[in-house]
DNA sequence: TGGGTCATGTAACCTGTTACATGATTAG
DNA sequence: CTAATCATGTAACAGGTTACATGACCCA
């Protein structure tokens, strides 16, 4: 569901090509929404179906020849209504694989857990800085925006993301605390 | 993915009909996994075909028939593997409708973000309460164990539910303050 | 000469969501 | 009398994942 949002709100900055829109993607979004070229082409392709996209051909002659997609009006009108809307039913639905299996740990006893717990504060490390780099590549990829308010909005979400690894930090030192008490 | 482990955990704990599964999920996975019913009951016939579990039709007169499900041999090696495997992915890969919300709202301003925000923190305050009785519910499906040094494990992720909670509260509460500056 | 970037996807599959159906019993 | 609980699902669809294909150009 959100992927189209994710969509519609990039291409409000600026028409871009599929590939643009992958990279900025990843670029900008990816730490809390994940989503795959491929199924970035099918959407887009569905999304221009349904009227809220508009793309042209743009041959090349030295490179493959690309397709640039715009947002329609249709397609601005449904970004506004989903971003005003007043139910917001997301951002607590979370869905932790890790969480599953300490949850089961149990089977397997302190020092297999201990294992699963150092390696996700090892992953921890590379999130961290992601985070911290996201907001410099989130605004190469809007440079054409008139106005910089936006960047506002954007550091509140990186914000969420740094205090989410703290507190993933914060949690895994705990917990391997308690572990070692078990062993 | 998980779901699959999910089920078999539980069912490592003793047999149980869907309707059981479904319950005990809800009452203790939940926060961090989520399962519809149908859900449940496809993986269920899918498991039992791929030997992962095995079942019997019980013929109840007062009740309608029901079917219990029980770990197989193989059941149980497919869930150690999966504990016990050095790779967990899993863990950061977060997907938050709010955050893309909030990263696109520079199209809305301040007073709309205001909205979501608030509409999040009243949500939080029911998330709060559901975290702090998990446990507690995780241990009524599980009283056939014969140790409960399971519980300790539950009390990891539990743990990380309250921790979570308590920064999303205080990320919203610094994000309101920004968002009202702004105005 | 090999690997990365540019640029587009398709196909098959797996997982998750929504809506619906049945029909008896029991508790408020 | 009504709503919830017990117990099983099916069908259709939406969304996400994995693997693969093409072919030219550019840089080390």
């Amino acid at each position: 569901m959100s992927l189209k949002y994710g969509l519609l709100g990039l291409l409000n900055y600026g028409e871009m090509t599929g590939y643009d829109l992958d990279k900025a993607f990843k670029a900008s979004l990816n730490f809390f929404w994940q989503a795959q070229s491929s199924q970035i082409y099918r959407e887009l392709n569905a999304m221009e179906g349904r009227g809220l996209l508009s793309s042209k051909t743009i041959i090349q002659s030295d490179k493959p020849n690309k397709r640039l997609y715009n947002i329609t009006d249709s397609g601005k009108e449904t970004l506004r209504k989903w971003l005003v809307q007043g139910e917001c039913i997301a951002g607590l639905n979370i869905r932790n694989e890790l969480l599953m299996r300490i949850f089961f740990m149990g089977n397997c006893g302190p020092a297999e857990a201990i294992r699963v717990v150092e390696a996700f504060k090892e992953r921890l490390t590379a999130f961290n800085e992601d985070i911290h780099t996201t907001p410099d590549s989130a605004a190469s990829y809007a440079e054409r925006l008139i106005d910089k308010k936006e960047a506002e909005y954007w550091a509140l979400t990186a914000n969420f993301g740094k205090r989410y690894a703290e507190m993933c930090l914060a949690w895994a030192e705990d917990s391997l605390k308690t572990l070692r008490e078990m062993l």
